[in-house]
DNA sequence: CTGAAAGCGCTAACAC
DNA sequence: GTGTTAGCGCTTTCAG
């Protein structure tokens, strides 16, 4: 395969004004240039990225973590990640850990030994081992939720909090009173603790029901396990003639998904019988009929902050920041009152 | 940031003793063998995967580029196709192009430039100078469908007139009569030829019509634009009270979700006045409600099919092949009989 | 079993 | 404006 000093041969040029054409450095005479470029064609020369990136001692690449790439919302925020990168001439390296710690520290491994200028690790998955190889080579990173800012890591909080509230308040001002919470667990091989988002998620609905309970709320947690959809079926396997309920909260959309499909099954209408909120607000809300209520996570908001921490760490030397990132509750078709309890299917057997 | 010179000077040893052992080549004393890893551990040493790759002269990686990473189907074809290449210690690139032709090329280009040992395109649209580049690089590859074996480009011909046949074969034998065919096109910059599958999959749509002409059936085609969902809507807007039909072929699933939602915005239920079928099965079908019946294409299969092309390509030389990937049809509940005309709400407006 | 040293292909001073 | 050349960090013969 054609090298630059092929291509230099070729042209009766340096190697160093190759690379001058090729990386549009410096100043070069266009008559130079013209010969340069046609003998690129000639050759079909593609510069080695490896040897240009040894050359160069460091990148202009991001490395981006995530959880499960068959979850559209991991795609959206891929892409949006992606094109702010693009937008400040940094390209992304993506991989895709579908919740395994192992793969999550290989990835982290993987995109040292790529010397990525920084990496985004927005995986629902964590590994202690993570922060001490980012520690260990001073990698400026973001992580989604796990807050410990330091002078290269940032963190991004997402108002779980705030996002479950307004999805429990709005439920309850339509006269829910007994809501069930259906999370899902994507692998029980490891430790609860490992699924951080997922903690977090709980966390914020129990405290949205104290304080709702003087109102008289109730609620139940149910939880399935396996990937979203599967798990979200399995929760409601349990739940269903176990737990009364007029109204479920999905920790994610792929889990309404599965909670959607096992309500009909079931002949429980939503909304009419069960009211159903989901959370990520992707794409696919919109589109399943009826259309579901979610809490959303601003995407292209999030991609601006996370390139945003990682830039300003590499090129400015900013330390890590503690960021947090709004959540709203967008209203669909799936919400509704309750039906009054004279009128409903008893949801026991 | 260390490198593997720090590591050899504080285990007293040469370079090329530490890349024995970090490599697990050839063999080293057990008692060098530990000094090295403890200095490793020490210096928290991560090899250069760009010096690496550049002294080996060949990588153990294989290119993916894909159209849509927000299509679940294509991260499952990701999925099989990665797990595929792990078996046989590959790592796999991935690129998606977002239906962009220029991304396509930039991505091809950045796979090469990274010494790939072969590339995959599975993506929907395709560009001249892709084959162009590849060629003159001598780069393994293999497409999906088209058509042009070489010594080194290996196509895989995804069976889409059986899997089409199947369903109009399905659908007509339930006695409907009327078919609605629902195409999507990605991006209107581009000329449609781009789309090679979507080109494909009409094709094979018309000649199964053609084949239960005689027996009275009638088909229809209509088209929208942008991705899949919003181009299901269009078309059915375009569609509904102009064009008469009890059932409905999507192009492909996320088209489907697209049809399925606007046609229950106009009342009209699934599957009682419209059948609807799929195309590829994702993993959604079967959590929508009702369950999309759909063409399956095997995506396993497929990562096998890849990988294996590409391996003994590299490995062995062999030439490429032409392979054909069957299909079948997944009947789930959005397909029924027709309802008799007298009772049949009129699908005009 | 281990070390010395010659590249791999490119970049970036620096000299002309 | 262009050429010379010393690395970048690792792998891999080839001796020892």
């Amino acid at each position: 395969m054609a090298n630059i000093a092929d291509v230099a041969k070729r042209a009766r040029v340096s190697t160093a004004t190759v690379s001058a054409v090729v990386n549009e450095r410096g100043t070069v005479e266009s008559g130079t240039r013209r010969r340069v470029l046609d003998a690129i064609q000639k050759l079909n020369y593609q510069p080695n990225l490896y040897a240009a990136n040894l050359a160069r001692g460091k990148t202009r690449a991001l490395g981006l973590v995530l959880s499960d790439i068959m979850n559209p919302f991991f795609g959206e925020i891929a892409l949006a990640i992606r094109q702010e990168a693009q937008a400040r001439r940094y390209e992304v390296l993506l991989a895709s850990t579908q919740f395994s710690k192992a793969e999550l520290v290989s990835a982290i491994r993987r995109m040292i030994g790529m010397r990525v200028a920084g990496v985004a690790i927005m995986s629902t998955e964590m590994d202690p081992r993570v922060l001490e190889m980012l520690c260990a080579h001073r990698m400026p990173a973001v992580f989604e939720d796990v807050g410990t800012v330091s002078e290269t890591v940032s963190n991004i909080r997402i108002d779980y909090e705030g996002g479950i509230f307004k999805a429990v308040k709005y439920l309850f001002d339509l006269g829910h009173r007994r809501i069930l919470f259906v999370r899902s667990y994507p692998d029980t091989r490891q430790d609860e603790s490992a699924f951080l988002s997922i903690c977090m998620r709980t966390q914020a609905f129990q405290k949205a029901m104290q304080q709702f309970k003087p109102g008289g709320l109730e609620a139940a947690i149910v939880t399935g396990s396996g990937p979203g959809p599967k798990a979200g079926q399995q929760a409601m396997q349990k739940a269903l003639g176990h737990v009364d309920f007029t109204a479920v909260i999905a920790i994610a959309d792929p889990v309404a998904l599965g909670v959607f499909r096992s309500l009909w099954a079931h002949g429980i209408a939503i909304p009419r019988d069960v009211s159903l909120v989901g959370f990520d607000n992707s794409y696919l809300c919109e589109y399943l009929y009826p259309s579901l209520t979610s809490v959303n996570i601003p995407r292209q908001r999030l991609g601006q902050m996370v390139v945003d921490c990682l830039v300003r760490n590499v090129e400015n030397q900013e330390p890590g920041r503690e960021l947090e990132l709004e959540t709203e509750l967008i209203v669909r078709e799936s919400t509704a009152p309750p039906r009054p309890a004279r009128n409903r299917r008893n949801a026991r057997l």
